[in-house]
DNA sequence: GTGATTGATGAGAGCGCTTGCTGACGGGCG
DNA sequence: CGCCCGTCAGCAAGCGCTCTCATCAATCAC
């Protein structure tokens, strides 16, 4: 590449080639450009009358801050970076969470930048390949780490001085981590529940289907594990993975009880997908949900069609992005000082997958 | 808001404050930071000893360009944004495009801004409240319009030079337009290719489903009627809207059909939810699919649980998202030159819903 | 009336970088 | 040897904005 020869010949000298800046307005309104600059940006210590001329100014020539010399001479930008860690796609879930980032996001002047990355639990911190967006210099000033993450990462970027703020329901932890700047949302609590509601209806053989060599699984199989405890029942859990595809994992996974006739009476799903495999098992057993079982699974409030009638653990993922968002601001606002976790309650939703357990459900098997 | 009151006390006269600038590396490796600059900017005509130097200075700073200095000098940033209008939330189909947008541009050096806005077909361009993204002078070169959009959006961005690309498919317009700068894919061919399918194997009672109000339906119904007509075929049609959901629409469309008795053998579904649905009503007829009838339906390639058996017009919406993203640089760089439009073509995936006609089922119903 | 205080304004430096221009240098050639 | 010209480094002017500081006017206390 050479350098571009010289091509401007006469520059314009003080006219202004076409574009209006700061420099239009203040001519226009007579008066300096600091005098517009604490206009546009809201001093009050502006003489009303000044004001409004710079405000008519303003209107008549449809001016509008250049937002790179602002971002540059303020040090700052109004872009979060979303970034979506080791996930193949844009699942239903993290859209609906980036939804909910954007809402809030969008609401309080400041805009996202949609990135993903990949990279392996194990690699030290400093041979981590940073993606792009981190690595550029006065891109985004905060990062919202969605998708599955590791310590690697957030070291790494605690090395870097980056802010962010953190998923935590996805990140992967050896060691118990301090809850800050994360946004959880209470699966467990919601896992607990449920197994709570199964037990109250009478139902004691109660299988929890999940892999939980997935952190996120285990931690719902941990709620439901001391739930029968607690009521002195046996966890029965058929948490190895016996397919990739969370589907068809749940309705192998039912086969197989099913298959060696261990006493089932309902279904604790680790996902809703997974549930809907449960429910193919049964079904393909000759056992009709709810009448012969009873089955809860998984989702976060996203609007399914006609069919969705899956008593389930419900998180509102919408709600989820957009605490994400505020704390991202805060961060960005409260001077970088850490912020304690906020979390997103789940909901038992009641629809038509449970029922009262009767005994004879026994005899159909 | 008053004036922040000084706090700067004695400015760093000459040392750095910490970060590293392109001074610190000119200093560092010797050189002007002329130099410096048209080394990290590729320029070939520099002393290969002074580049070494330079680029040693940048590897041992750890110097990264100030993206808001550069994005402020060079008058142009690195960011493309991706406008969803008209669309409650991202659904599976918007986010794979958009999956396919950052996987171009990140691949090219830009990155992605997600935003969304809502606006009503009917508002005179100049009344048109623009989104944020839009209003803000210099965050963004160029939006791809994705998602429902309507041609007041389109006058008002040609109005204000801004530089567009746009998903043809869901553009709503009243004339013709000329198709520069958008992205487009056929589903009418692969509608047209289902059409010919099923007739080839037999069926002659091909019913279309799905609300043709709908401009991106119609453009499916209209490929199918006019396979119909090339074939001396009647077109069979239930194409007003008995649901806002797509699943229910198929289901009640179907259900109508059967109820009045009127002779089906296939169903082609203007959508993949509704030929779900349409497939939940015949089932609750007692026909079972393929075997009593044959349905197809519509897909993005998204990666589907086990049961995904649909026979379905598919077309690979990542590719569309890389298009767009291909075309938005293109815009970019072509020097704003208007460009043709690009067609991602669709296939048709033969899965397990059809089979052969034959012609007992009729005495099915 | 005088000096001190407060308040509003304009002037101008400077943010980090790109880039046109100038001029030093050296090699080829007459 | 001198001249010309191509090559390439450094200088410095900006880009549009923010914000400090000096200035000046108005107000107030006594």
């Amino acid at each position: 590449m050479r350098r571009h020869s010289a091509n401007s010949g006469q520059a314009a000298t003080e006219t202004e080639n076409g574009r209006v800046t700061i420099k239009s307005v203040a001519r226009r309104a007579g008066v300096s450009i600091g005098t517009v600059s604490r206009v546009i940006n809201g001093f009050t210590d502006v003489n009303a009358e000044l004001r409004t001329r710079v405000e008519k100014a303003v209107r008549e020539l449809d001016y509008r801050p250049n937002l790179r010399a602002q971002s540059f001479v303020r040090d700052k930008s109004p872009i979060i970076s979303f970034l979506l860690s080791n996930r193949g796609g844009l699942n239903p879930f993290h859209s609906l969470i980036l939804q909910g980032v954007e809402d809030y996001c969008a609401n309080h002047g400041y805009f996202v930048l949609f990135a993903r990355c990949q990279y392996a639990p194990g690699t030290r911190p400093s041979e981590l390949r940073l993606p792009t967006v981190l690595l550029t210099n006065g891109l985004a000033d905060c990062v919202i780490a969605a998708g599955v993450n590791h310590e690697n990462l957030l070291k790494m970027m605690d090395q870097r001085d980056l802010r962010y703020v953190v998923l935590a329901n996805n990140l992967v932890t050896q060691e118990p981590r301090e809850p800050l700047n994360q946004v959880r949302f209470d699966d467990a609590g919601g896992y607990s529940e449920a197994t709570r509601y199964l037990i109250q209806l009478g139902h004691r053989d109660i299988w929890f289907v999940g892999d939980t060599s997935l952190q996120w699984f285990r931690n719902r199989y941990e709620a439901y594990v001391q739930v029968m405890h607690e009521n002195n029942l046996e966890p029965r859990a058929q948490t190895v993975a016996l397919s990739d595809d969370l589907f068809e994992n749940g309705r192998a996974s039912v086969d197989m009880i099913l298959e060696r006739e261990a006493p089932l009476s309902a279904v604790l799903s680790c996902a809703g997908e997974s549930a809907e495999g449960a429910m193919e098992a049964l079904r393909e057993h000759g056992r009709e949900v709810p009448r012969d079982a009873s089955v809860i699974g998984f989702d976060y409030m996203i609007v399914r069609s006609g069919l969705w009638k899956l008593t389930s653990v419900s998180v509102d993922a919408v709600e989820v992005g957009r605490q994400l968002g505020r704390l991202a601001i805060e961060r960005l606002t409260s001077n970088g000082k850490p912020l304690s976790e906020a979390v997103v309650p789940t909901t038992l939703i009641k629809r038509g997958t449970c029922r009262p357990f009767r005994s004879n459900e026994q005899m159909v098997l």
